[in-house]
DNA sequence: TTGCTCCTCACGTCACGTGAGGTGGC
DNA sequence: TTGCTCCTCACGTCACGTGAGGTGGC
């Protein structure tokens, strides 16, 4: 039983997005795939980065901040400030997150309003 | 009572963002302020419109698209085929939007999940 | 041999950031 | 006169897109 792998193009098509992309996450020092030759190998560690990256960038943030972030998830730190720290940190950026959902609510509520002025015209024209 | 105007100035320290950005929005004709020989006048519209293309931006979507949205917002078409097109429209929109909502709930739950690790690592450390 | 997937440059693009240098009214 | 805010270039940056040209195994 060997731990499944991925090539670049299985990867990318898995999470919907390019190999040049993954291959800029690479550059980055995001991602650190084995090679045999020149063709790059995925295992399962870089598999969960890039679905983090991916999802981190779909919610606006910087590719610094989702490095930062993801390297905190990868190993916690065992001192106790350095702890207390990174329990600040969380707690901002749930404060984003949650502002964040605020603007999608706002946003569909809208997209609502919207479609109902639509469906009142319709139904205007249709007399 | 005149009705309100507002410098660029303004409008960046109401909603948190650059002199460059507005006028960006400018160029791209998003926005279009009245002159007064080179300075910039914002009416009530203009801002109205910069708080929508922000918000979308926020939400990850392209000025392209937002351009879009915001000008069916302005005037939904009065025919009645077009109002089905743009009633599709906003279904798909409502879809991805939901979308990025179940990203945003995801990314909430792990990070309540880190907080609880650092929390137990604490404690251990507190022996 | 043809297809398919992989590779490395390297220039282009989108959405601004960041000075450089200058103007106009309290 | 000094400060403040406004202005127009224009080059830089970040996160890739998009070919150009080439390699390697079924």
């Amino acid at each position: 039983m060997r731990p499944p792998t991925w090539t670049i193009g299985e990867l990318a098509s898995d999470f919907d997005t390019t190999l040049r992309t993954i291959r800029f996450y690479e550059d980055k020092g995001l991602l650190t795939p084995e090679r045999q030759g020149t063709t790059r190998i995925f295992h399962a560690r870089d598999r969960v980065r890039l679905q983090l990256i991916l999802r981190g960038k779909r919610l606006g943030f910087a590719l610094d901040e989702i490095a930062h972030v993801i390297n905190m998830y990868d190993n916690p730190p065992g001192e106790a400030g350095q702890l207390e720290f990174l329990i600040a940190d969380i707690q901002t950026r749930r404060d984003h997150l949650l502002e964040k959902r605020r603007d999608l609510d706002e946003a569909l509520a809208e997209l609502d309003e919207l479609e109902r002025r639509c469906r009142d015209d319709l139904a205007g024209l249709g007399l």
